[in-house]
DNA sequence: AGCACGCCGACT
DNA sequence: GTCGGCGTGCTC
C-alpha cells in the first residue's frame, strides 16, 4: 500500500506530491484527508495523504513514520475544494490546505541532539548533555555548540532527531472522583478536611473537577493528594472545551414577525433552500432594515432540515451584540470564529464544528471552509467590506470561496449589505445574482438628518482646529440633553507622521518607503510595514533644526483637543492602542452603552455595529482621508463608510443627526452618502469605472516583483510585462512596469505591473508558466507575487 | 524551505 | 596543505 503524500514545505519544487510506503500496521487507518508524519531528506515532517495507490513510479520508497488523525481532517468537499483553491488562486497545494485548518493545527518542528556515545567528548559538551539530554537545538545554539556538535555527528557519537509537534492542544481538566473500595467511616476521626471532601463529593455524584471542589470544600490539593495516596479517591482527566462565552447566559429569543418587505425578501430565499438548489442573492437594505432577522429565519430553516450554516460576519463587527443574537436564537448550535479567541479558543470551536456537535458557525473570513458536511445556505453579511479577500497566499476571496461551496452542496448564498460593493451590483443587474431589496426601515424612522460641513469655509473664517463650529455646537447640546455622541476619525493611510517645521522633512522608515507613525505612549516612531521603531529624535536630522514636531489627526490629538475645549465631557477612545488586549474592545463598549462617557471617540472599528439607544449624534472628523489615496475604490470606500457610519445615529425612538467634516464637499460619493442615495451613487460610479477601464467592466491580475535591487525588480517586471503583451489579446491593458505605491518594504524595492482584461481564458496557464519560470529560490533571485483579482493594489 | 554535497580563497 | 565560504541540487 502506497500512498501520495503533500508535505508540509511550501516551495514550487515541492509543490507536488510523494509517494510512501504504508507500513502494515497503520494500512487500517491511513486514507484520503488525514495528515501523517513522513521523512523528508534528513528530517521529518508532516503531510496530507491526498490519495492511497497499490504502485509507484519511484522505486525506493520510504516509509510513513506516523498517523497524526484517525479519521480525516478534511472531508471529501473540502480536500476537492483545496484543488479549486490552488487553481484559482495560484497558491501551493499546502497552503490551501492549511489554510482550511485552525492555526492550531499546524505543525511545529524541533531538533533535539542525543548523545549516543559518552566516551571522548569535549568536557563542555558533556556537561550540556547532563544538564539537558536530549539537547534542544535552542539550547545549543545559546550556548555555541552547533560547531562542535555537527562534528560529533560526523563521528557518530551524536545524532540529530527531528519531532513533529501538533501545537494544537485538548484542555483537559482534573476530576476526582471516589473510589468505591474505602468509604467515610474508613477515614481517621481527626481528618476533618478529608471527611468532608467526601460529603461535597457525594453531593456531587462521587465526582467533582479538583478545582471546583477545593473551592466548596475550601481545601488545598495536598489534602486531595493524600485521599489519593490513600486509595480513598482515583483522579482522572476529562476533554474540556475552552469556552469563551462560559460565564455569559443568553437569554433565549424568539422570532419576531416579518415586516411585508422582509417576506417577500425572504420568500424566495426559503424557495431556494428548500428546493437544495444554488441561487446567489443579493441583499440589499439600508441600516436598519432588518436583513439579521431574515439571515436569522433562513437558518431557522435549514436547521430543520437538519443542515448547516455558516455565517461570515466582516472581522470588526463580531462583536458580542452580533454574537449574543445568533447564541440567544440557536444556543449551543453555534460556534463562533474570530481573531479575539485564542488559538486553543479556535482549535475548540472548530472541533465542536468537525464533530457535528454544531450547526451554525457565525465567524469571520476562514470561517467559510468550516467542515459541515451538509450546507444548507451561507450568509455573507457585509458584503462588501474589504476583509473578506485574504491578502497573502491564498490570496482568496470569502466570496468566490462561498459560491463554489454552494454550488457543491447545493444551497443558496446571501450576500447582504447596506452599500453592496459595484461588482456584486452589477452582477445582480444582469441577472447572475438575484437582487433582494429591503427598502424600508423595520420601525419606520427616518434616515438620520446628515449635514456636510465644508472646512475650508471654516478655515476662511479662522477656525484652524479639527471641529467645525457647527460640530462643537451640537456636541454642547447633545452632552446638555444627556445624550451620546460618536465621533468617527477616518484614519486609513492618513496617520500621524513626524516633520521637521524648518526643511520639511517626514520622518521615514530607513528600510521602507513609508513615513514612520508617531506613538505617543513610547515617544517613538514606528514602521508599520516592518515594525522598525526608534525614538523621536531631538534634532531634525538634515538640517538640525528643534522644530520638530508631529501631524496628522490621530485619535490620541482629537482627544487632547477635546479636553482642553470640554474639561467636562469624558471621552471613551477605541483605536489599536486601547483595543489591542483581549476583551477590552468589549469592556469600552460596555462603559459606553452604560452612559458612563458622553463620546466615544474611534476609528474602523467603531463604524459598524454599535447599537446604542442613546446616540443621536455622529461626527465625522474629516471624510475624505480616504478618498485621495491611489486606489480606484476609494469613492466607493468613502461612500460605504460614510453610510455605514450615519446608520450609528438614532438607531430608536429619539431621531439622529449626522455632522460629516470635509474639504471637498462637492465629490459625488460625500454628496450622495449625505442623501444615502446608493443607487445614485452606483450609476455614477459606474460610468466613472467604465471610463478609467475598471472592474466591474474589466477583470484585474497584480504582479509584484521585489529585490533587493532596484534595477533588478524593474528589469524582471519589464521582461514580464513583455510576455504579457505578447502573448496576451489586444483587448486587455498592461499596466507597468511601474514601482508598486510602496515602493521598498525590508529593503526590498517593488514593481508591479498591472493586468486588466474582459476575456483572457489563457491568462492563468500563462500566469502560471510566468510564476514557474521566475520563482526561484536562489540567493539572489527576485521574489515573485500574484494576486488574481487584488484588493490593495499595493 | 532545509540540508548536504562540492568546488575555490585565507589561514595554521 | 586544510578550513570553511556559500553556490547547486535534491527531498518519495
Amino acid at each position: 500500500m502506497i500512498a501520495s503524500v503533500i508535505v508540509d514545505v511550501p516551495a514550487k519544487q515541492i509543490d507536488r506530491t510523494f509517494d510512501y510506503q504504508v507500513p502494515e500496521n497503520l494500512q487500517s487507518v491511513v486514507q484520503r484527508g488525514i495528515r501523517v508524519v513522513v521523512p523528508f531528506g534528513p528530517r521529518k515532517i508532516q503531510g496530507f495523504i491526498l490519495g492511497i495507490k497499490e504502485e509507484s513510479s519511484v522505486k525506493k520508497l520510504k516509509l510513513i513514520e506516523e498517523v497524526v488523525d484517525i479519521e480525516p481532517v478534511l472531508n471529501e468537499e473540502l480536500m476537492s475544494l483545496s484543488e479549486w483553491l490552488t487553481e484559482q488562486t495560484l497558491c501551493y497545494r499546502i497552503s490551501a490546505l492549511q489554510v482550511m485548518l485552525p492555526a492550531a493545527m499546524k505543525a511545529k518542528y524541533n531538533k533535539f541532539f542525543h548523545l549516543l556515545e559518552d566516551v571522548d567528548i569535549p568536557s563542555h559538551i558533556r556537561e550540556l548533555f547532563q544538564k539537558e539530554s536530549p539537547l534542544t537545538w535552542k539550547t545549543a545554539d545559546e550556548q555555541h555548540a552547533l560547531k562542535d556538535l555537527q562534528e560529533l555527528i560526523k563521528q557518530r557519537k551524536v545524532e540529530v532527531k527531528y519531532v513533529v509537534r501538533q501545537s494544537g492542544n485538548v484542555k483537559k481538566k482534573r476530576f476526582v472522583e471516589i473510589n468505591g473500595q474505602l468509604t467515610v467511616d474508613d477515614i481517621p476521626a481527626n481528618a476533618k478536611k478529608q471527611k468532608l471532601i467526601m460529603e461535597h463529593l457525594n453531593r456531587h455524584d462521587g465526582k467533582m473537577s479538583v478545582a471546583e471542589l477545593k473551592e466548596a470544600a475550601g481545601t488545598t490539593s495536598a489534602v486531595i493528594k493524600t485521599m489519593i495516596d490513600n486509595g480513598y479517591l482515583k483522579e482522572f482527566f476529562s476533554e474540556q472545551y475552552r469556552d469563551p462565552f462560559a460565564e455569559r447566559t443568553f437569554e433565549k429569543t424568539e422570532h419576531f414577525t416579518l415586516t411585508p418587505d422582509q417576506k417577500n425578501a425572504i420568500t424566495p430565499i426559503l424557495e431556494k433552500v428548500n428546493q437544495y438548489e444554488q441561487q446567489t442573492f443579493l441583499l440589499h437594505g439600508v441600516t436598519g432594515s432588518g436583513k439579521t432577522e431574515i439571515y436569522l429565519q433562513t437558518i431557522d430553516q435549514v436547521l430543520k432540515q437538519n443542515r448547516q450554516a455558516i455565517m461570515l460576519v466582516p472581522e470588526i463587527s463580531l462583536t458580542p451584540q452580533m454574537v449574543q443574537r445568533f447564541k440567544g436564537r440557536f444556543g449551543n448550535q453555534v460556534a463562533v470564529m474570530h481573531s479575539g479567541l485564542s488559538v486553543g479558543e479556535k482549535y475548540d470551536e472548530w472541533r465542536k464544528i468537525h464533530r457535528g456537535e454544531v450547526n451554525v458557525v457565525v465567524g469571520a473570513r476562514s470561517a467559510i471552509f468550516a467542515p459541515f458536511k451538509k450546507l444548507g445556505v451561507i450568509i455573507i453579511d457585509e458584503e462588501h467590506e474589504t476583509s473578506y479577500k485574504q491578502e497573502d497566499s491564498p490570496r482568496y476571496h470569502a466570496r468566490d470561496v462561498a459560491i463554489e461551496r454552494s454550488n457543491r452542496h447545493g444551497c443558496p448564498v446571501i450576500l447582504g449589505s447596506a452599500t453592496p460593493s459595484l461588482e456584486s451590483f452589477a452582477r445582480a443587474k444582469k441577472g447572475n445574482y438575484q437582487l433582494l431589496e429591503l427598502e424600508y426601515r423595520m420601525n419606520q424612522q427616518d434616515l438620520p438628518e446628515v449635514r456636510v460641513i465644508d472646512m475650508r469655509e471654516e478655515l476662511r473664517e479662522g477656525n484652524r482646529s479639527m471641529f467645525s463650529r457647527d460640530l462643537l455646537t451640537e456636541i454642547e447640546k447633545r452632552i446638555e440633553k444627556k445624550e451620546q455622541v460618536v465621533l468617527f476619525l477616518n484614519r486609513r493611510g492618513y496617520s500621524s507622521f513626524i516633520m521637521c517645521r524648518d526643511c520639511g522633512t517626514v520622518m521615514q522608515c530607513p528600510h521602507c518607503e513609508v513615513s514612520l507613525t508617531y506613538h505617543r505612549s513610547k515617544e517613538s516612531m514606528k514602521c508599520h510595514y516592518c515594525g522598525h521603531e526608534e525614538y523621536v529624535p531631538n534634532t531634525c536630522p538634515e538640517c538640525e533644526s528643534e522644530h520638530i514636531r508631529y501631524f496628522g489627526t490621530g485619535t490620541q490629538k482629537v482627544e487632547e483637543e477635546l479636553f482642553k475645549l470640554m474639561p467636562h465631557v469624558k471621552t471613551i477612545r477605541m483605536d489599536v492602542d486601547t483595543t489591542s488586549k483581549k476583551g477590552s474592545h468589549e469592556k469600552l463598549l460596555d462603559v459606553f452603552g452604560r452612559g458612563e462617557a458622553d463620546i466615544l471617540l474611534g476609528t474602523q472599528m467603531i463604524a459598524k455595529g454599535l447599537d446604542f439607544p442613546n446616540i443621536t449624534l455622529v461626527g465625522v472628523l474629516s471624510a475624505d482621508t480616504m478618498l485621495h489615496l491611489p486606489d480606484f475604490r476609494a469613492s466607493e470606500k468613502t461612500f460605504q463608510l460614510l453610510t455605514q457610519v450615519s446608520g450609528r445615529a438614532g438607531r430608536h425612538e429619539k431621531p439622529g443627526e449626522v455632522i460629516i467634516q470635509t474639504y471637498t464637499p462637492e465629490h459625488f460619493s460625500i454628496e450622495l452618502a449625505k442623501s444615502q442615495n446608493y443607487e445614485w451613487f452606483y450609476q455614477k460610479e459606474m460610468m466613472m469605472r467604465k471610463a478609467a477601464q475598471y472592474p466591474p467592466f474589466y477583470y484585474l491580475s497584480l504582479i509584484t516583483l521585489s529585490h533587493e535591487n532596484v534595477n533588478k525588480a524593474a528589469g524582471v517586471c519589464n521582461e514580464i510585462a513583455d510576455i504579457l503583451k505578447s502573448r496576451l489579446s489586444d483587448q486587455s491593458i498592461i499596466l507597468g512596469p511601474v514601482a508598486s505605491p510602496i515602493a521598498r518594504i525590508q529593503d526590498k524595492y517593488r514593481y508591479q505591473c498591472i493586468i486588466k482584461y474582459k476575456r483572457e481564458p489563457e491568462l492563468k496557464n500563462l500566469l502560471k508558466k510566468i510564476l514557474d519560470q521566475y520563482s526561484d529560490t536562489g540567493k539572489d533571485a527576485v521574489t515573485i507575487h500574484i494576486d488574481v483579482q487584488p484588493y490593495i493594489m499595493m
